[in-house]
DNA sequence: AGACACCCCTGAGAGC
DNA sequence: TGCTCTCAGGGGTGTC
């Protein structure tokens, strides 16, 4: 499941392969991928433009072309981009770049919550909103202790909901969200209303400790996710609650709670967490 | 505006 | 073996 330190791993990778290099077309195999812009108009659109830079906000993953067009990627749930390599067909190729130097950069994902979106960077109207509506960067000036205090009133919301909120900050999903909050010792049931100061800077030391460290490991792979040459993340071992349900917290040996909040699984010491 | 339910989607794994 | 059910969850939409 990519979230932030998956994103930007694959762009991390990304940038030697791409930056520079003229996209010749894409193919797609599944119009419903295609938002914002007719599926038959994405060819042309793109089609001789090259690659200037390819960034990411939050999850999603941006790639500016010449004449200021943007592709913006969400990854969704199983997505990633992939180095085809032709002698070796993958399976759930959604769509794929033909690029110039004769390589293939395709979108591959199972379950298809993936999307692509082009616009003109230069034309608001067409803006995506998902991007408009996204919170600050964790590693960003703007998200401060005093940015969530400023937040967290007049909510309701559990601490794990709140971190998870895109438009709180941006990249924050289910496993990191986790993770963020067994290191801050906080409860993930507790209403954000009730957190106090210095735990809302615990929120933030530990945001940027843990995506960081994710980000030098190449991220989690669980399930899905994938590196661009197909190897995969290593930060999977380093996760202390996640996946962990009836294992003991190693710093106090309690069993690690599962719990199911918003439809999603929580996992948590109930010991270290208050 | 916030909270919440629901939908999208496929494969792995459990249970019978 | 093979069928059916449940679960994984990011983000959009619609309703109250």
């Amino acid at each position: 499941m990519p979230e932030l330190p998956e994103a930007q791993t694959i762009v991390n990778e990304l940038v030697s392969e791409i930056i520079g290099k003229v996209i010749l077309g894409i193919e797609v195999f599944d119009p419903k991928f295609v938002k914002q812009i007719k599926t038959s108009d994405i060819g042309k659109k793109i089609k001789g433009k090259s690659v200037i830079k390819v960034s990411r906000r939050g999850k999603a993953i941006i790639i500016e072309l010449s004449q200021s067009f943007n592709l913006l990627i969400q990854l969704g749930m199983t997505g990633g981009l992939i180095l085809l390599n032709p002698d070796q067909p993958q399976k759930y190729i959604r769509y794929q770049f033909l690029l110039s130097n004769s390589k293939v950069l395709g979108f591959r994902d199972m379950r298809k919550f993936g999307k692509i979106i082009g616009y003109h960077k230069e034309q608001p109207e067409f803006y995506p909103k998902f991007l408009k509506s996204l919170g600050p960067e964790p590693f960003s000036e703007d998200f401060s202790e005093k940015y969530l205090l400023l937040k967290k009133k007049n909510r309701s919301l559990s601490a794990k909901d709140f971190i998870m909120d895109q438009k709180m900050v941006a990249g924050v999903g289910n496993i990191y969200a986790c993770e963020i909050l067994y290191a801050a010792k906080i409860n993930p049931k507790r209403k954000t209303a009730t957190l106090k100061k210095k735990e809302c800077k615990r929120i933030v030391q530990y945001t940027r400790e843990i995506l960081n460290r994710a980000i030098k490991r190449g991220g989690t792979t669980i399930r899905d996710y994938m590196r661009l040459d197909e190897s995969y993340g290593e930060y999977k071992e380093k996760l202390l609650v996640y996946g962990r349900e009836n294992e003991p917290c190693v710093k106090c040996s309690t069993l690690i709670k599962r719990i199911r909040q918003s439809n999603r699984s929580t996992f948590f010491c109930p010991c270290c967490q208050k």
